[in-house]
DNA sequence: AACCAATATTTGGTCAACCAATTTTTATTG
DNA sequence: CAATAAAAATTGGTTGACCAAATATTGGTT
């Protein structure tokens, strides 16, 4: 267990608060399901504000390990002692995405949910999908770039799968993609005109609710993105 | 994932600020590339205090859409207006995870982390999962239940993949599972030792690096999991 | 002893004043 | 006039005091 502490390099004091919560659930100090000790007791504890405890309680807060509750406490979700000392050990060494990651896990992510929106859609997405389509092809017709339009379809589509974890990750990573996509130029001016057909596809394919052939339309048009995969450039 | 809002009715203070911010943009007041005009400048402008302009510039930090230079300025990402519209819009829809949607897309995930795990590991990977699968297996010998080992064991195959943006899912995930299991009651005590075997199955896939195997094992191995997709029930 | 309302305390949330790094302006000098 | 250094203003970051809701304590009544 404290052999694993020098693994990880702690730079950010909140990171550095994140830690030593750790160790009271480790230590039974605290234990899932219990309140955690006021923020003003651990700025006191830790020495340091209350502020940096309120980020460092904000960001396990996002991941799912703490829950506020206002004017009563803070507490340690039950989900076990293991889970919470893996989980923030791993938190604390999330990186920076790289572009072929990115790209890939776009790709996994897309196919599916052109699948899914195949089988879910509603004729209130069909219509979204469509204002969407119409969209990204007049921004063509008059300008040359539209990624972004682009990209808003592909989410749209998401949106259309009613799977509500698949559209919050294409949400989060759209930006992402967007910054490696004008910074590597990879939207050629010749090749967009391409897409269209291919957006058309799959949008019947979803209208007609066939699943399976929205999913290779997907992943067809995407085969362009995927050979980009190689670059390893970051953004940011 | 987190917090949700109603498709015109808004009712957090903060999202309300998101969606001024957004006009600002939209109106061409600011491009992006530019800086935002100070907090100070924004909470006279907005008529709230300066701390909840600086919640709302966090919220569209965490997704991409702004810069923080501190000391300096807080800039629009250079995704063009139409993605920051219509990321923004998403954004503030963002609604809660429910139960099918976490798993199904669990098992997507999870299943492309064992196809690459196999691919991509290393050496050091096949002993971080051999201590992982220990853990799991002398904890099922000792006690009843160990899924929190189980989902640790699976967040390494993730880092095995060497796929960033898969293995940062996984880990926002991974909370969410386990509140629901728990919950649901999902692990069985008598199955959970045929689990054992499909795990060393996984394991010896990816040590043999055999990637099409190993993804099979691993969608074999979710097969219950999926069956409980049927349930509805969301926690928190 | 048991119950319950009134009160005091504790809690996370909020805010205005302050800090240090940065940027812009101004003054000086060659 | 240009260059540069000093100083003023501006910026996001931080802090400690205050707020309202939730909770714990208390004291009285039955």
């Amino acid at each position: 267990m404290l052999k694993n502490l020098s693994n990880i390099q702690v730079k950010n004091p909140v990171d550095l608060i994140i830690f030593q919560i750790r160790d009271m659930i480790s230590s039974g100090a605290i234990k899932p399901g219990e309140k955690l000790p006021p923020e003003r007791k651990l700025a006191e504890q830790f020495n340091v504000s209350r502020g940096q405890i309120r980020e460092a309680i904000n960001k396990l807060k996002f991941y799912g390990i703490l829950k506020v509750l206002p004017q009563s406490g803070t507490i340690v979700e039950s989900i076990g002692i293991t889970a919470i000392e893996g989980l923030i050990k791993d938190i604390l060494k999330i990186e920076k995405a790289d572009f072929k990651s990115l790209i890939d896990t776009r790709v996994l992510l897309e196919v599916e949910a052109a699948r899914l929106a195949a089988i879910n859609r509603t004729p209130d997405d069909i219509v979204q999908l469509s204002i969407a389509l119409d969209a990204y092809e007049t921004k063509l017709k008059r300008e040359q770039i539209a990624v972004e339009e682009d990209l808003l379809f592909h989410i749209k589509i998401a949106e259309a799968s009613k799977n509500t974890v698949l559209k919050s990750m294409m949400i989060i990573i759209t930006p992402d993609i967007l910054k490696n996509f004008i910074s590597l130029k990879v939207c050629k001016e010749n090749e967009q005109h391409k897409t269209i057909h291919e957006h058309r596809a799959i949008f019947n394919y979803i209208v007609e609710q066939d699943a399976s052939k929205a999913a290779s339309a997907m992943e067809f048009h995407l085969h362009d993105v995927i050979e980009f995969s190689k670059s390893e450039l970051i953004i940011n």
